[in-house]
DNA sequence: CCCAATGATTGGGT
DNA sequence: ACCCAATCATTGGG
């Protein structure tokens, strides 16, 4: 800038001498203009610059000047490259939609949705309050995130227009080429993106932690509501001669309880081992679903009601054998001491005595595998075709009372 | 705060 | 791929 009104200073009054002192007075005389510039008034500045878009000589100076100054930018044109798109702000933008921060605006958050139903299960209204939070806090960074976008682009807009509204003031008084300009909002385009993606991966990391602390937390269980609970058992125990639910039961569990497939898995898994581990702990409960499902069953097929109390089989106290010995009882209960329970829900009808006392014999057999043929005899339908799940741990503590269950393992030789 | 219950994870087996 | 067993970590009641 300070150069150019120098310039045709220069030649303007290097028309008035021709002789080498002269020339050098002018020189002296425009490095004086060019220290003094800082020191006009703008509009001392504007006048002088009137004067020079003035001049006679200008438009031919700038001809040549426009001509240096193709060459230059074509270098320059040459020297720079269309750069591929930056992979990490490609994968910051792919991270921040697949989040829901930079994706449609509310909606429930699609992703951010699916992402919560994967660690904890559907859009059941349970999980609601659990992710509330989470949802709260990720609309609050996206908040911030665009709000901070925003700024970023206006201010972003408003530097680009005011340096396009600069380039074009001086095009007047020097050569710029719409590449040039081109270039230069390239340029300014180009900080100010990578502003945006210092914002972007602040927002990134935002999310992840928060998703570490909210979603990730997969030991921040929440217990399953009741519901769920009374299903799952509801399933377990009316197969409990074989409670491994195939996938399509398990999905159709998930769905009933709100929780996934998964979820099912591992309520099962727990399930198996902890009602074998310790079976008389789980008898009450055993006989008031067996009661349950029993009574289902019976006022589904409109059998003839002799309904006794559905929920509570009363005095089934753990260690009490409550034997029902009057016509057709539909479930029987097991004492602790004898363990199993299985097939409490089978509608063999007076076969629980018999089951006790042969349970019984069994136990001082010390039988392992009598166990299952004993179960097979009196399961009538025959059910437990595998015998799998239950025989291993119950003999062990029909053999032994003292010892805890499970301590006879894989021991078939006995 | 302790403790049992419970959902989830891990490691090992088939 | 599924299961079992042990274990972890949280929950919720006392």
């Amino acid at each position: 800038m300070a150069g150019h009104p120098g310039l045709p200073q220069h030649m303007q009054e290097g028309t008035g001498g021709t002789d080498g002192d002269g020339r050098k007075q002018d020189i002296g005389d425009i490095l004086q203009q060019i220290m003094t510039i800082t020191d006009q008034s703008l509009d001392e500045a504007q006048a002088r610059k009137h004067a020079l878009n003035c001049h006679r000589m200008k438009p031919a100076l700038f001809n040549v000047l426009c001509e240096i100054k193709e060459k230059t930018v074509l270098s320059i044109r040459g020297a720079q490259e269309e750069e591929p798109p930056d992979p990490q702000l490609m994968r910051l933008d792919n991270m921040l939609l697949a989040e829901g921060v930079s994706g449609p605006e509310k909606g429930g958050g699609s992703a951010a949705a699916a992402a919560a139903a994967a660690a904890s299960g559907g859009a059941g209204a349970d999980n609601s309050a659990e992710h509330s939070d989470y949802r709260a806090k990720l609309s609050q960074i996206r908040q911030i995130y665009h709000t901070e976008l925003e700024k970023y682009e206006q201010a972003c807009n408003e530097f680009t227009t005011h340096v396009m509204n600069l380039l074009r003031e001086q095009s007047r008084t020097r050569p710029i080429s719409p590449k040039e300009i081109e270039r230069m909002v390239s340029i300014i385009h180009r900080k100010f993106s990578s502003i945006q993606m210092q914002l972007k991966q602040s927002t990134c990391e935002a999310v992840m932690i928060l998703r570490s602390r909210f979603l990730d937390a997969r030991r921040k269980r929440r217990n399953f509501n009741k519901q769920a609970t009374e299903i799952l058992n509801e399933y377990f125990y009316s197969h409990l001669s074989n409670p491994y639910p195939s996938e399509e039961a398990k999905e159709e569990l998930a769905k009933k309880c709100a929780i996934t497939v998964a979820q099912v898995s591992n309520w099962f898994g727990n399930k198996r081992i902890r009602y074998k581990k310790n079976i008389g702990k789980f008898q009450e409960e055993a006989n008031m679903y067996a009661a349950r499902t029993a009574v289902n069953a019976a006022n589904a097929s409109s059998h003839g009601s002799q309904a006794n109390s559905p929920s509570t089989p009363n005095s089934a106290g753990s260690g009490g054998s409550f034997n029902m010995s009057n016509s057709g009882d539909l479930f029987m209960s097991v004492q602790s001491l004898n363990g199993d329970s299985y097939q409490g829900a089978q509608v063999g009808a007076n076969v629980q005595s018999q089951v006790d006392t042969l349970r019984h014999v069994i136990s001082q057999t010390g039988g392992y595998s009598e166990g299952l043929t004993a179960n097979q005899m009196y399961s009538p339908q025959g059910i437990n075709a595998n015998g799998g799940w239950q025989d291993a741990p119950t003999p062990s503590s029909v053999t032994s009372p003292t010892e805890g269950p499970g301590s006879v393992h894989s021991d078939t030789s006995n």
